[in-house]
DNA sequence: ATATCTGCAAAGACTTTGCATGAGA
DNA sequence: TCTCATGCAAAGTCTTTGCAGATAT
């Protein structure tokens, strides 16, 4: 593979998240470009499986398990955020842009599994959120470095079924 | 199998979880009551295969089958919760006792995976949380039905040997 | 009586591991 | 150059499904 695909961001300054994998003693290769640009082009929650098919239309020599792999290092170093929707696969999402940006939560439904990210009230969430985390990590002697919320529930088109 | 078991709970009346059970229209069974007594005995965050374990001990001809159908049934009913802490297998807990009590939820290890119950700042959690759960509820047209609430982080343990 | 439920065995789905080859720093 | 990363194939683990026999109401 040519130096120019990599070139296309050296000419803009290395992204901005070169640091983070050489901080903790990690190489930047193909597949790992490949899967944060698939994963900082989309606002869905994709599965390994959605990732690698994409992936896989760059580079096709990148092949399922490197995908695993890779992922679970996105996720160790807070890259990436795992989340579970209750469908039996794992969900991937950057855990943030460039700018810190998009911080949301999920709506789920029971019935057709349709997940919806809100931002909504986000912002009295992550008062009460942060207040929380201080009390927890206090009390618990905790280290917290994230959180979860969730809604489940009907959606409207699964409650106008009902 | 005689009769005798049931018995002992007609003797204090009905469990309280039976209308739930002839509500939907399903039945009362041998292997449901004993999943449901196991977990309402536990503080515990069971496996599947941990309650057939604890299930199989008092009836031994319960199939591990039976339990995964039956947890699917009363998470279906809402009787039960089913957690995903990152351990790649599903964890289960009764949603509420008889009294609606032990509303808690979980701060997460992600290092070692230890789980921690807190009821810490419920009351003021649970209250934006009925706030936030009315405003998107309807916005996005959505009956909420339950909510997940998780922080993860490094315990005290996990954090000293960092 | 009969629609449900159960257990066993087998299949299924997602994810991880072993190992030789290839590639980044 | 010398680790670290990758790909393929195979294995692993949790969970679901098919079906005949058993059970609750």
């Amino acid at each position: 593979m040519p130096r120019g695909l990599r070139m296309r961001h050296l000419a803009m300054g290395p992204p901005w998240w070169h640091g983070r994998f050489h901080g903790a003693g990690f190489r930047i290769t193909i597949p790992r470009e490949a899967i944060l640009e698939v994963l900082s082009k989309t606002q869905k929650h994709l599965s390994a499986e959605e990732i690698y098919l994409a992936v896989h239309r760059l580079h096709p020599a990148v092949g399922l398990t490197t995908v695993y792999r890779t992922l679970e290092l996105l996720v160790h170093i807070g890259l990436v955020f795992k989340f579970d929707f209750g469908d039996s696969r794992a969900r991937y999402e950057l855990s943030s842009g460039p700018k810190g940006a998009r911080h949301h939560h999920h709506l789920v439904c029971t019935a057709c599994g349709r997940v919806i990210d809100y931002t909504d009230f986000i912002d009295e969430e992550v008062e009460l959120l942060q207040q929380t985390e201080k009390g927890l990590a206090k009390k618990y002697n905790f280290k917290i470095t994230n959180h979860l919320i969730q809604f489940y529930g009907l959606c409207d088109k699964c409650r106008s079924k009902e």
